[in-house]
DNA sequence: TATTGTTATACTCTATAACTATA
DNA sequence: TATAGTTATAGAGTATAACAATA
């Protein structure tokens, strides 16, 4: 067993898992985007359209649009933000809260069927790795960002 | 440790990962979608459209619109295709080549900066689990697919 | 008649820049 | 003067449908 084969398939997991969550997506006549301003919006409750951006990392431009679609779908509506008339409350409508419930549901179903088998023991064995890495790809990260942003 | 504790870790390190693949093809001034058809016609070498677009799963229309992209930045080239005048073979020039060699060269690199500390113990049970759970996720999705595409 | 690739059209995600209304 | 959001513009990825050239 080397390394690269342990990211390979780390690589290709990551391609079935997307590929799973694309088919909930399309289910729901969704795409990744608004699926991702969705949930932020479910964790955080209702949200301006600059939190929203910051959350997303995306502009604020791009969260308009996001928004567009998602209210044209019905999943959220702009409310009037109390206090600030320039501001508008990005917030879940029925058919909203209902998708971002599936999605927890779901994500809870997921991960009971992909390890709930594992004895306590190897599940904890493979979390720690899994905690080690992302560690280390942090920190990679970090040393990359110093040495390639220097000026 | 539970089992959607896994599972947010496992997501987390994807996200990780897919910024560092990021920051490599902003460097190189090229895409995701880009990056992915060089790096097919780096292990299947010249490639028709129609074979690239089965092999990315996309329509080849799309893969007319990456090839052009790639040919303007001068990482393919089309050339004529021996014996069918319809079709075209891309094919690496120098520069997608060396690009394609950065890839696998990165890639071993990320691989051996991430798991190249781990006993050989800890990785094989990390890589058995990751085998497992790969195979778990096809499973899921084909009985998925019975399920769903029933009619 | 079937296949390869392209033109035509459309939708989505993304960005920057300029502008309006409000703080 | 600064902030929230939008209009304007642009590039990239994706799709379907129609069409040309070639098999």
């Amino acid at each position: 067993m080397t390394p690269s084969s342990a990211l390979d398939r780390l690589l290709e997991l990551t391609t079935l898992l997307q590929a799973d969550l694309a088919r909930f997506e399309k289910e729901q006549g969704l795409t990744t985007a608004r699926t991702h301003l969705l949930w932020v919006v479910g964790r955080s409750g209702p949200s301006t359209q600059q939190a929203l951006a910051a959350a997303l990392g995306v502009t604020p431009r791009n969260v308009t649009g996001l928004v567009d679609g998602l209210v044209a779908s019905g999943h959220v509506t702009r409310e009037p933000h109390p206090g600030d008339r320039r501001a508008a409350l990005v917030t879940l409508t029925v058919l909203g809260a209902t998708t971002v419930d599936g999605l927890v549901e779901g994500h809870a179903t997921l991960a009971d069927a992909l390890f709930g088998h594992l004895d306590p023991a190897r599940l904890a064995a493979f979390t720690d790795v899994l905690g080690e890495t992302i560690d280390r790809v942090g920190a990679l990260m970090a040393a990359e960002a110093d040495g390639g942003d220097e000026r």
